[in-house]
DNA sequence: TTCGAATATATGATTTACCGTATATTCAAA
DNA sequence: TTTGAATATACGGTAAATCATATATTCGAA
């Protein structure tokens, strides 16, 4: 993981709010997070791409959607630096919690062990 | 310390160098970072400029130099997070390092218990 | 007081990053 | 095998960040 490359990552606030997220949920698909950050698709999905190919997210696809994570293969100080973030942070997040635990109806998680 | 602004202020690879190095050394003036980094002097000031203007780093005249530190009132998981980033990537700053132990004479450094 | 060294800032040009819109892809259900 | 939902990507257009150059400031030494 190249330092610069690392931190350009995270100097975007959509970047920053779907990684912070994901850190606080575990997984998020797509459209979870256009509902929790109310912004659009493309928007989404451009930024988890973008964190997806520099290593910080991986994703895994079931029936129609895609879920993304932090990627368990992170060096430990590149994850303990968003722990970190995450912890001192919660507020950065407040709004963006409310709007996902109100959400109506989120796809049902399903074990990822297979892989699928 | 708003988030997206500290991580904003690490996205640039003059800044991102500037930091570490300051974090390794404590303190480091213009002059110094110009000739560790091979810089010229706009660019450099410029980016410590910044660097301070969002409160990362404070500055010291003495004599004819100005001396930049990191500043000690950031909150303990900014500290810890620059601490972390430059003990996992000494060999990022090597090059900048060689440079500034070959370099003739360094501004001798004096204590700045006074605030001057 | 003038001069030079160290540093800071202003300015216009250029590059980089981000965005909205439109379109493509994938997959499940009908 | 067609339709619709979820997601991804391509393509300009716009905004933001960076840069080099020129100039200003500050201060100690002559």
């Amino acid at each position: 993981m190249d330092l610069l490359t690392f931190y350009k990552a995270l100097a975007d606030n959509t970047r920053l709010q779907c990684l912070l997220l994901i850190e606080q949920e575990q997984e998020l698909c797509v459209c979870e997070l256009m509902a929790a950050l109310e912004l659009s698709q493309p928007k989404i999905s451009r930024h988890l791409a973008q964190l997806k190919k520099v290593g910080i997210l991986t994703d895994r696809k079931h029936k129609q959607w895609v879920y993304y994570r932090i990627d368990e293969h992170l060096a430990d100080w590149v994850k303990g630096i968003i722990t970190q973030t995450y912890e001192h942070n919660k507020s950065f997040l407040q709004i963006a919690t409310d709007k996902l635990n109100s959400m109506g109806s989120r796809p049902e998680r399903v074990a990822s062990c297979c892989n699928n």
